[in-house]
DNA sequence: CTGAAAGCGCTTACAG
DNA sequence: CTGAAAGCGCTTACAG
């Protein structure tokens, strides 16, 4: 359904020259008034401010940009919004961008694809930002070409597993998966499963399966089922792939899952299927969400710090707007959260 | 923990100056070739296509922008990332956005907040965007003025509920309101409870809270007990405020929730108290999540389409680039999706 | 403390 | 089909 009415007229822009004439003083003067650089005398800004408000003057920042050859903009690539993790993480950003300054955000979403993330990545180049922000390490050559090439700030975000182009915040995945191992060794368990989604994509899911499974190997285990679905994380997934997995021959004391999505569909599989948790199965997740802790017995997981990980980025290239010659790495680390499920 | 290594060195950038100089054009010519118009010599063309490559040069469209008085930027205001709701919004923006052109999202996050939103749509009209997606009719006398005046294109997204700058899109969420209403009357519910959070920054809550209570006043009913947070909703707030509802002297025989965030917790209180759902109590969300979809009994609730009003959004803009003399609203529409909770 | 001038890197009529 | 010139709206040395 569609309902059309009458709107009022509008009229044109007003720019500094119109301010300066108006002020009878310099177009320079207006501008130094505008961003309080320079010495100015109280009575010209006093006479001035009040020519740009009456005159609603907005300065057109792209004029500004081209003119002083830097934007106030920060490019960042997440590869999703459907996973709540990269919403988290720009929660971060704008958290420090607001604290900062007057820095926007220009967000692109690759759907975890490179060639994407490449497209994405030039077009914000050419908008000469202040820094690019983007996720993991897994980048087209051309990209890491234009990244290096270019002289912006580049953070490369959630891991720091491999060498940056210029600064990674994030955790070790691979010690996640490390610890998830071991802790739950020491907690006697001994017969493990997985749950896992779609890691073309996920990465880092990768990553954190390798650190179980070295962490088990190191006690002489290993993983004795897995059920992998090649879609992306979701609770639903979790749910089928549990199914499927305790459906097996194979019995299992304990359920690691790639994330805590996964987990908490493994959790409302068993809630169906009149499972005991822990004592029938046990579950662990990855990520610490808010749901999880909720659940009427709170998830056994590991906390990342996603909002922690988009917060530190911006800082880091606030810190120091330059690209240094020096590359660094900011582990912004993680817990074992023990939860009630495993 | 904080690790540094060296970093190769960088070069300067190429403009079409230097492009037009190898290759022995005018920069108009090169400028015609990289934006597709006019008519071209095809060997000209393949001319300087070829040192555009080798040059790696890259447009800058700061640059560009200002000479064409025009940008391929869309701003979008949503009020939070935490709620999953804007983030699927963000998602259909997204999908709008790339299916076109060029164009690039600016996202800012006002926190519910109008006088946030109007730093944030004077610091975006800076920037010339081709539109401003923003949510809500809930503005500032100031940004109210600012849109009319600018000739961009606005969309207030979510809502029809009142008259807008220039496009609405999504839904009548005093109807949703009554339509719950109206369905949990005709299944035989009679004594309400309402579970809400914060709505002085949630406005849309308080409609559907509205439209719900006059389908109960039609049929002579009202809501026997209420129990409002001062928060965000939130699983975690859902389960509380559950918890103080069922703890009070009025006997409910269902419930209906803010949202589904806040139904999920009443879910998940209600698993934790060993009460049946719906005999002891019926539970009703808004929204129709994943996550209410997946649970042991999937959650009756409202679907309310939000990658659609982000899709139908961008979809309106870029159909029509000039603002017209009528404003438009765009429903998205709703339904119920029974599900075994009430 | 203030102004005149040049210039940022493109695009856009206009002319040929 | 191509080029020379003006200009988009600012900022930045430089001079005074």
């Amino acid at each position: 359904m569609i309902i059309k009415q009458r709107l009022p007229d509008r009229k044109s822009k007003v720019t500094v020259k119109e301010v300066a004439l108006r002020a009878n003083v310099s177009e320079s003067t207006v501008s130094r008034i505008l961003r309080d650089k320079g010495p100015i005398a109280d009575a010209t800004r006093d006479k001035v401010m009040e020519v740009v408000r009456t005159m609603g003057y907005v300065p057109n920042r792209i004029a500004g940009s081209l003119a002083s050859l830097s934007s106030n903009l920060v490019g960042v690539i997440v590869p999703s919004l459907s996973n709540i993790v990269f919403p988290e993480v720009l929660q971060g950003i704008h958290a420090g961008l607001e604290s900062n300054g007057h820095m926007q955000a220009v967000i692109s979403i690759s759907d975890y694809d490179s060639a994407n993330e490449e497209s994405m990545i030039r077009g914000l180049l050419s908008w000469k930002p202040a820094a690019v922000l983007t996720t993991g390490f897994e980048h087209t050559d051309a990209t890491r070409r234009m990244l290096e090439l270019s002289d912006v700030r580049v953070v490369e975000m959630m891991e720091i597993d491999s060498d940056p182009i210029d600064i990674a915040v994030g955790m070790s995945h691979r010690s996640a998966g490390c610890e998830t191992g071991r802790h739950l060794i020491a907690k006697g368990y001994r017969r493990f499963g997985y749950v896992g989604h779609n890691w073309e994509s996920d990465h880092r899911a990768r990553l954190r399966h390798e650190g179980l499974k070295s962490a088990l190997a190191e006690s002489g285990l290993g993983i004795a089922a897995e059920a992998v679905t090649g879609s992306a994380s979701s609770v639903g997934a979790g749910k089928e792939m549990t199914a499927q997995l305790l459906g097996g021959d194979t019995p299992v004391e304990v359920i690691v899952y790639s994330n805590d999505d996964m987990a908490v569909g493994g959790v409302f599989h068993c809630m169906a299927a009149g499972l005991s948790i822990p004592s029938d199965v046990a579950v662990f997740g990855f990520n610490g969400l808010e749901l999880g802790r909720e659940l009427p017995q709170p998830l056994s997981t590991i906390r990342s710090n996603r909002f922690l990980i988009g917060k530190t980025a911006i800082d880091a290239v606030l810190a120091e707007p330059e690209r240094p010659a020096t590359s660094t790495k900011i582990d912004t680390g993680f817990e074992v959260f023990a939860g009630e499920t495993a």
